[in-house]
RNA sequence: GGAGGCGUGGCAGAGAGGUCUAACGCGCUCGUCUUGAAAACGAGAGUCCUGCAAGGGACCGUGAGUUCGAAUCUCACCGCCUCCGCCA
């Protein structure tokens, strides 16, 4: 959400960054619009501040015929407060509804776009793997090593099902711990979040309304959150956070539901895109301040791209373009991960920084030197998810004997051992 | 799942239709006094909307309602506490 007086004050800013983003909004008749909120609000408040005034007068008034003739009055004036709040109300509501579909305005780096398509690269690292024998795809090695079944998964689930098995579980588990470990070392506070919630965080990170149709509902009428993003969030909403505090900087962990409506014919096989799966996330509130933002943008995506390093993937970056970004996102960076067999590169990971669109709807505030109220800026990067981190290690890391290479950092969370065979 | 009780400022806690501009206390900030501190004394202090300002409005868990007037009455929701049941 923006401030409705930035909005009003930056008219052809708002406009030419919806128009990057590809979104449709009408500037000037929430502008219209709002002006008829502030002038039916005056006058709404004037006239309780007469009824508040005559009040007292009914009290201190010792004349009981005046008294009746007070009440008798602002009997009408109560009338005409009704009527005018009923209007108000209706106002308002479509005031929210459109701002709400305003988007945030996207960095001018980042670049022109309609989709994923017009993504820049600005980073390669580590040759793409080369292969002296035939290499499989990740469903064929994983079959093989029966690390995952998904005729069963299938079966149990429906569509996009699957079952972990084996060392498969354990590469899991190393991949936590390791990451568990990587990223507490750089002072991110391990965080495990209720996953079910309530629908104010998923209006406040910006999947709702947009986002419905990609989440899974519950009977109750909370939501399955599609990452730890959400509820983290949530956390401190509504609260004022001690300035001293900052950067606030968490690792999420759970599993994510995400019913991916619409994406029916896309990666259909495999384990690329699944309805549930697990998450590390990097989620930090900082200062409002755009060079602060930049600085741990910057940060967070590093620090995903030290991790991809350290198990020693080829990746490169990708700077997202306009069309590809978020409503509440300012600037976006992808890591995408080799996979061979398809012989492209595949998100792995997120980055993104939101300035106050996000804590401005969450209401988190802090007071900053001067004592003033501030809206804090919120960013977040995934750090690992698991299973789709398997299929560009098992792809990468075949060997010609039909057995996997553990990458180094893992073995100590693999009881030592080497390859999997 | 059943029964009952309760949500008031940073904390604690009164207020139970109008004089609430929310008491008293603790804590906080500033000042006086002091070499410095403590104590004592004095003063001050929230958030949001609106307005150039003066000012006006809203906020007693949230939202509706009753009333000329609601922290106070009614309803719904959210949360907390106690007891019973069920489960681990």
């Amino acid at each position: 959400m923006l401030d409705i007086k930035f909005i009003k004050e930056n008219k052809e800013i708002v406009e030419a960054g919806a128009k990057k983003k590809h979104v449709e909004v009408d500037i000037e008749k929430l502008i219209k619009l709002d002006d008829e909120r502030l002038k039916i609000l005056k006058e709404v408040e004037d006239l309780r501040s007469e009824v508040n005034k005559v009040s007292n007068d009914i009290v201190r008034d010792q004349d009981p015929a005046l008294k009746i003739q007070l009440i008798e009055e602002m009997r009408t004036v109560k009338e005409e407060i009704k009527a005018k709040e009923e209007k108000l109300k209706t106002i308002v509501e479509e005031w929210q509804k459109m701002m709400l579909q305003i988007p945030n305005i996207p960095d001018i780096s980042v670049p022109e776009g309609k989709d994923d398509g017009d993504n820049v690269e600005i980073k390669t690292w580590g040759e793409k793997t080369k292969f002296n024998f035939e290499p499989k795809d990740h469903i064929e090695i994983m079959n093989s090593h029966k690390m995952v079944d998904f005729e069963r998964g299938i079966k149990v689930h429906g569509f996009r099902g699957y079952f972990l098995t084996g060392e498969s579980v354990k590469l899991c588990f190393a991949i936590w711990n390791y990451a568990m470990d990587f990223f507490t070392d750089k002072g991110f506070t391990p965080i495990i979040p209720p996953i079910i919630d309530r629908k104010e965080s998923f209006l406040g990170t910006g999947f709702i309304p947009q986002g419905e149709e990609d989440l899974y509902k519950t009977q109750d009428g909370e939501y399955l959150a599609g990452t730890s993003e959400v509820p983290i969030m949530g956390f401190y909403s509504g609260e004022i956070i001690d300035k001293k505090l900052f950067p606030l900087k968490y690792l999420g962990f759970s599993p994510c539901f995400r019913r991916e409506a619409g994406s029916h014919g896309k990666d259909t096989k495999g384990l690329i895109r699944v309805h549930e799966f697990y998450k590390m996330e990097q989620v930090v509130l900082c200062e409002a301040n755009h060079e602060i933002s930049v600085k741990m943008h910057e940060e967070i995506n590093r620090n995903t791209e030290e991790f991809i390093e350290s198990l020693e993937i080829p990746y490169h970056t990708v700077i997202n373009c306009g069309g590809d970004l978020g409503l509440g996102q300012v600037k976006k960076y992808d890591i995408e991960l080799w996979v061979p067999k398809e012989n492209k590169y595949r998100e792995i990971s997120s980055a993104s920084y939101f300035h106050d669109f996000q804590t401005r709807r969450f209401n988190i505030r802090y007071k900053d030197e001067t004592g003033k109220m501030n809206y804090a800026h919120s960013l977040n990067c995934t750090a690992i998810p698991t299973p789709r981190i398997l299929v560009s290690m098992v792809e990468n890391f075949q060997q010609a004997d039909g057995t996997i290479k553990i990458p180094e950092v893992l073995r100590k969370y693999m009881g030592g051992k080497e390859f999997i065979s």
